[in-house]
DNA sequence: TTGTTTGGTTTATAAAATAAACTTGTTTAT
DNA sequence: ATAAACAAGTTTATTTTATAAACCAAACAA
C-alpha cells in the first residue's frame, strides 16, 4: 500500500513555501509571493496553516518603515518536508513494489 | 518562479492511480482500491476525472460472472505523468535556482 | 427466499484553495 | 497640506476538491 502523504505539505503553494524555506535562512512575504506567483491572500492563509502546524515561524518587523514579514522553516518543518519527500518516492516510477 | 503542477495529478489518490497504472498494462478497480486504500466512492469519482481528462481509459466487463472494471493509462496520461514528475523536481531539494 | 457480500455509482458533506474586498500605513504628485 | 496611488498584508466570501455516506444491482450463501 502506498504511504500517506502529509496533507499539509501536499498542497502546491505550501509545498513551494516549504521548499523555498528549506533552502534559505529566511525569506520575507514579498519574496515568497514573487517566487510562488501566489496571491497575497492565498499566501497569507497558507502561511498561517504552516505556522499553526509549527512547520514555520513568522516574524513581523519592519524594513525601513515598511512592514516586513519574515518566515523561517522550523526543525519539525524540515523533518516533515524530508518525510514527505521520502513518501513521495513511492509514487514515482521505479518504486513499484 | 516555480512551475505549476498539473492539478489533476497533484491529488494523492489520482497520483497513486496514475503511478500504479504507469507500471502495469492494466489494473482493475478492486486492485486499485487495495493498493491505494481508498474508499470505493472516492476511487470512482477520481477515476471519472482521470477518464474525462483522457489520462486513463476504463473498460467495464466481467470476470466470470462478476463485474470487473479495468483501467489503463493512455499515452497522454503517461505524458502528463512524466511532465508532472519533471515539474515536481523543482520543488525538491537541490533544485534552488 | 432472505440475508450478505461484491462491485461499484450517486449524492451530500466537509475541507481546501482561491479570489475579492478591505485595512493600515507610506510614498508620490499637486 | 491634501489627495491619489501603492505596498504589505489580513479577513471574509466563493468556488473547487476531496471524502464520506447512502444507495443500487447482481451474485452467492444459508
Amino acid at each position: 500500500m502506498l504511504p500517506k502523504l502529509d496533507p499539509l505539505l501536499h498542497s502546491e503553494l505550501r509545498l513551494a513555501v516549504i521548499s523555498i524555506l528549506s533552502g534559505v535562512e529566511s525569506a520575507d512575504f514579498t519574496f515568497l509571493r514573487q517566487q510562488t506567483g501566489a496571491t497575497a491572500g492565498n499566501l497569507s492563509v497558507q502561511l498561517e496553516k504552516l505556522t499553526a502546524a509549527d512547520y514555520i515561524t513568522v516574524e513581523k518587523g519592519f524594513k525601513g518603515r515598511k512592514p516586513c514579514t519574515t518566515c523561517r522553516i522550523t526543525p519539525s518543518g524540515l523533518e516533515a518536508f524530508n518525510a514527505y519527500i521520502q513518501a513521495l518516492q513511492a509514487y514515482l516510477p521505479g518504486a513499484q513494489k
